[in-house]
DNA sequence: AACAACATCAACCGCGGATAA
DNA sequence: GTTATCCGCGGTTGATGTTGT
């Protein structure tokens, strides 16, 4: 593709953003929304390329974004969606609202991905250097699992991003009145299409696949919620720590492991958003994020043998999987618990206990904590906001 | 005080997906 | 079906600040 790069014209302006500059941008957008981005500058009047524009909006100028430190949630939120997603910096972003990719990737290279290493922590795979060693020499299929889980939530990732998709543009056809209704909820829409309100405005479209959608995908097993809530994740409201516990029932070689417990969670879900003081759109979240967890049915309950495809993943029926395993051998119990022995960390120490761990021994309590730390992924993903990238 | 080494992060670059023509 | 264009993403760079010698 002949794609000419966006900054080859001669005059524009490159480097650090000036305050005056930073003004003109803010004006423009708060009048008329950026709409295309590479038409902003001229009628801005500014001497920089629509790339330029849009990143500086996104990544600075934009009302909602939150600066300084991350706190221990924000670097646990980090830490297990990049096991589970890897470097897909917008989709972990989404689950941090105040938080641009760019700043997450950044706080990753930076500080996380340095301390993991430092702990013996491969920070690609999330392994202890001693497993992802066995693996590849060949060792105990356990470390294979470890690496077929991570596979196993990338493909269903993608397919439940696009099932997600495919539910979206049915029902945005099928039903424009209702989502005028719902989108009423927010305020207008117009200008942004940057990152957090690209992702506001897409998750107002209504999610009714399985509930007499009438585009429900044939291999879905999602239940999506009339209406997207934020991620809720925001620090101070609510976040992982503070989420009952998926827990996994069964042991390792058993057909049934992998099971989910969920009975009885809705009740307590709504229990906690109304003892708190969420905000009606975060509780909202909760509840709606409820009926997601059956895409971990799906997930746990594919073999782990044999290669990984798109239709191995479909199917939930003849295949097992012994999730026990996987999560005991694939990740790491200590990089959580480590982070809460960094000194600049203490402003979130409380939230430890629930960190992935919680004990700070190390050995015995490997395998409890291997599987808190799954746990503490698979909340997120049952938080997830159901149109985020990463479904 | 001067310099080097290291850390941080805003901004750039180039690629790929989506989509309009 | 092909091409051109836009947009967003992830990787990388380089300016600036901080710390150590």
């Amino acid at each position: 593709m002949g794609r000419s790069p966006c900054c080859d014209k001669v005059g524009l302006k490159k480097g650090p953003w000036t305050p005056e500059e930073d003004q003109k941008l803010l004006a423009y957008i708060e009048e008329h929304g950026h709409g295309s981005w590479r038409a902003l500058p001229a009628k801005a009047g500014l001497q920089r390329c629509g790339k330029s524009c849009r990143l500086r909006w996104t990544n600075y100028l934009r009302p909602d974004i939150k600066r300084g430190k991350f706190s221990l949630q924000e670097e646990q939120t980090i830490i297990q969606l990049h096991a589970l997603l890897g470097n897909r910096w917008s989709a972990i972003a989404t689950h941090l609202p105040k938080r641009t990719d760019n700043e997450i990737k950044n706080y990753w290279n930076t500080h996380l991905k340095k301390r993991l290493a430092k702990m013996g922590i491969d920070p690609v795979t999330h392994k202890p250097k001693n497993d992802a060693l066995l693996a590849t020499t060949g060792g105990d299929g356990q470390s294979k699992n470890a690496a077929n889980l991570s596979h196993m939530a990338q493909w269903e990732s993608a397919r439940l991003e696009a099932e997600a998709r495919l539910v979206r543009e049915s029902k945005l056809r099928s039903h424009s009145f209702h989502h005028q209704q719902i989108t009423s909820g927010f305020p207008p829409p117009p200008p942004s299409t940057s990152a957090s309100a690209q992702i506001m405005h897409k998750s107002t479209a209504p999610w009714t696949a399985g509930i007499g959608g009438d585009l429900e995908s044939p291999t879905s097993t999602l239940t999506f919620s009339e209406n997207n809530a934020p991620p809720i994740m925001s620090s101070g409201n609510i976040g992982v720590n503070s989420m009952p516990m998926i827990e996994f029932v069964g042991t390792s070689g058993s057909s049934e492991a992998g099971i989910i417990k969920e009975e009885g969670e809705q009740q307590d879900w709504k229990g906690l958003g109304s003892s708190t003081n969420l905000q009606p759109e975060y509780k909202e979240g909760i509840e709606n994020s409820l009926s997601f967890t059956s895409s971990i049915h799906d997930m746990t309950n594919i073999s782990m043998e044999g290669p990984w495809t798109p239709e191995s993943l479909r199917g939930n029926s003849n295949v097992h999987v012994n999730v026990g395993n996987s999560m005991e051998e694939g990740f790491t119990n200590l990089l959580l618990n480590d982070s809460v022995d960094q000194p600049d960390l203490s402003d979130g120490g409380k939230d430890s206990e629930n960190s992935g761990g919680g004990g700070s021994d190390s050995g015995s309590d490997y395998y409890q904590d291997n599987k808190n730390y799954w746990n503490s992924i698979l909340n997120l993903v049952n938080s997830s906001p159901s149109n985020s990238p990463m479904f």
